[in-house]
DNA sequence: GTCTATAGCCCGATAGAC
DNA sequence: GTCTATCGGGCTATAGAC
């Protein structure tokens, strides 16, 4: 059998009458394989990463691995839900739902070049990682909670006049695509700048493409 | 030994003195193998395929493809150098020299949506294709030479005034970004329209993003 | 529950027939 | 030059000790 944690739960520490801490638990283990997993394969992709190689990188024996996770698929399918939902979960963290659409989406560039910065291996999974169709029920990133979130702000731009662009869809990746683009060049080492430098000015081209 | 020829040459066909077709030539092999093995390639990624995989789709023996290509990563560079090359090639082909920064900028958006209409392993290739640090010394697609010929451009649209972004990486990759963001999830199914419906759009809001 | 060892499978690359 | 058969190696997943 197997079992998929929560990333935060309270069971993340025991400590035994002495406070000592105990042997390092199942929850840690299953975190720390779940994030060596993915970034090895935002590395070297699904195929090129085999358990011997989580094995060593992750320091979580080949048994451990297999009881916390059913497969190989397994493991790829909670390290994608997983980022999705940290991913939403961050973004919805710095929405308080008064903003306008302009700032909704100044909200998603700004967390998108944070991230990029300080997450790397979680910005280059949402992004670059493509499971090859081998492994078929994926959802795409850009079919989401976060992307969905970002197209009903849009429609409401729409609805109001503030966005020129008629197609929600069309306005939302003329949008995304700048932030998202420049993510992409920032991670293949293309732009050499911090992210964080730039957001105000991907910002500022990103709206210009929609506003009317 | 292997070797890697031109895709068009003038060896594609021979006829014998009574003008019957001989047997198929190591030319048309080469592409057949190269053309399918692009396409597993964009579809299940570098590891994701085998050679008996691209034996049976492409119905040319595992000998044969080894006399072709040394190994396997020999195949791969002999695909991503020659899809780099087609499609300069087809870029370069649109272009008379004499356009506006403008006049390129389409060319290159209405290049990239007809190519994903017609041609979408291509363009999987050059959008997806992430060959997992596994093979190093691949250049990124955003570093070779059509994306160079769009710089030059942009510079000088820089410097004549008509762009008001001063950086043209930042420049670049905003115009392009939208154009790339609608070839990407066109490919991944989510725009249901032909992506050459929707070209004057994205070409308006790209240049919208970034002009003066 | 967690370890090591290994079974069984398929891959990349080659050898040798034609 | 092109085929089929095969070798060694490394993979996934499991079995059995602790």
């Amino acid at each position: 059998m197997y079992k998929v944690t929560s990333f935060w739960n309270d069971h993340s520490f025991h400590y035994d009458t002495a406070m000592k801490i105990r042997t390092i638990n199942p929850e840690e283990k299953t975190d720390k394989v779940i994030r060596t997993a993915r970034r090895l394969f935002v590395e070297n992709g699904y195929c090129g990463v085999s358990i011997p190689d989580i094995v060593k990188a992750s320091g979580v024996s080949t048994g451990a691995i297999y009881s916390y996770f059913k497969d190989k698929e397994t493991l790829a399918k909670s390290i994608h839900t997983q980022t999705i939902d940290e991913f939403h979960a961050l973004f919805q963290q710095r929405l308080g739902g008064e903003e306008t659409v302009y700032e909704v989406l100044k909200t998603f560039t700004e967390l998108v070049c944070e991230l990029t910065e300080s997450e790397p291996s979680m910005m280059k999974y949402m992004l670059f990682m493509n499971h090859g169709g081998s492994i078929s029920d994926f959802s795409p990133v850009c079919t989401t909670e976060p992307f969905r979130l970002l197209q009903s702000h849009l429609k409401r731009g729409i609805t109001q006049g503030e966005i020129r662009v008629k197609d929600y869809i069309i306005a939302g990746l003329s949008y995304t695509g700048i932030t998202i683009r420049a993510a992409e060049l920032r991670m293949d080492g293309l732009l050499t700048q911090p992210l964080t430098d730039i957001s105000d000015v991907l910002v500022e081209n990103g709206w210009n493409a929609i506003k009317s």
